[in-house]
DNA sequence: ACGAGACATGTCTACGTTAGAAGGTGCGGC
DNA sequence: GCCGCACCTTCTAACGTAGACATGTCTCGT
């Protein structure tokens, strides 16, 4: 139930309309929490019912434009310092390795250059995303950084395990 | 929908029974691909329903046993060269990063740290893992290993990443 | 004046996952 | 002999996610 605070963390930075808050998920959140038209319509549905953001405007073609309210911020940073994260890690490309054995070694080794391959491609999309952030000094840009970061940390290990696991194939 | 070929993977190394897999799961696969007794149970039915798997030999208590078909096996194999790997990451321990500004310096880095911890832990004991499977040289273990390796390659760059971040927050 | 395309919200269905209760059977130890 | 525990399965309810579908409005260029 994370997509509920994900709205609540991306309402701080002021009012936003469902249709708002999708474009800026696709951009930066779609990583870390990707979410879709309608799961996003439905929880701003209710956060308002809830209390927790409320409509603060009404613009042209329906525009509903929601803050966050005081009640909202309380449960977002009750989550941040309450709450520990689910550490539940799923991954079916993970879980393919398991049963490498299964297909051949020419096969198994090409599984695993794909992975690399992959990181490889995430790596270089993620740095120019950097490049482009580098410069911004806000909150956003600061904790965004550090979340890209991240990604590059996690991308630059899977890739070089790819290589090495490829090699442990014989 | 990758439970399937969880279960067909691991009935590759034998029959077994749905109490079976699920001891083997919270041995082996939970750090990839979690699982509940009633899933496995439910997709077991599935399966044989399928014709994937079948039931080989019933036991006291209302065992049934269940092994891998030929259909099965190439349903599993299929998946493993053809299928890509689905890449979505969900991850509410990057997400309450990015909205880190909404608490003190102070919590945000004890955050950070707790992050940072958590990895160490987890690294310790999947080198505990690591030193128990060393001898064995199936496939089972071979494989095991290399996904072992990648939790281990992950976990180095979690805790790093961590230590990092922490620094960045002034 | 009009049409294309962006803006904007909403509903529905299907599927996979999670959580827990409920209910029965065989086996080993005392 | 019997008691507790491990074994083993089934079912239900709720939740979260994914994607399609339906619907309507405003704006801009021509």
């Amino acid at each position: 139930m994370s997509l509920r605070h994900a709205v609540l963390g991306l309402l701080t930075k002021g009012p936003a309309s469902g249709y708002d808050l999708l474009k800026v998920f696709d951009v930066s959140l779609s990583n870390v929490w990707p979410a879709t038209q309608s799961q996003l319509y439905a929880e701003l549905g209710r956060l308002a019912e809830a209390g927790l953001v409320s409509v603060s405007a009404e613009g042209p073609r329906g525009r509903k434009e929601y803050s966050i309210t005081g009640e909202g911020l309380a449960e977002l940073r009750h989550w941040m310092t309450d709450v520990e994260p689910a550490r539940v890690m799923r991954s079916d490309m993970l879980l393919r390795v398991f049963f490498l054995g299964q297909i051949d070694p020419g096969q198994a080794r090409d599984y695993l250059r794909r992975q690399g391959e992959f990181a490889t491609g995430q790596l270089e999309r993620m740095e120019g995303i950097r490049d482009l952030v580098e410069k911004g000094q806000d909150d956003l840009s600061v904790y965004g950084r550090i979340a890209l970061d991240y990604g590059l940390r996690l991308g630059q290990a899977q890739r070089e395990w790819a290589e090495w696991a490829e090699k442990q194939i014989r």
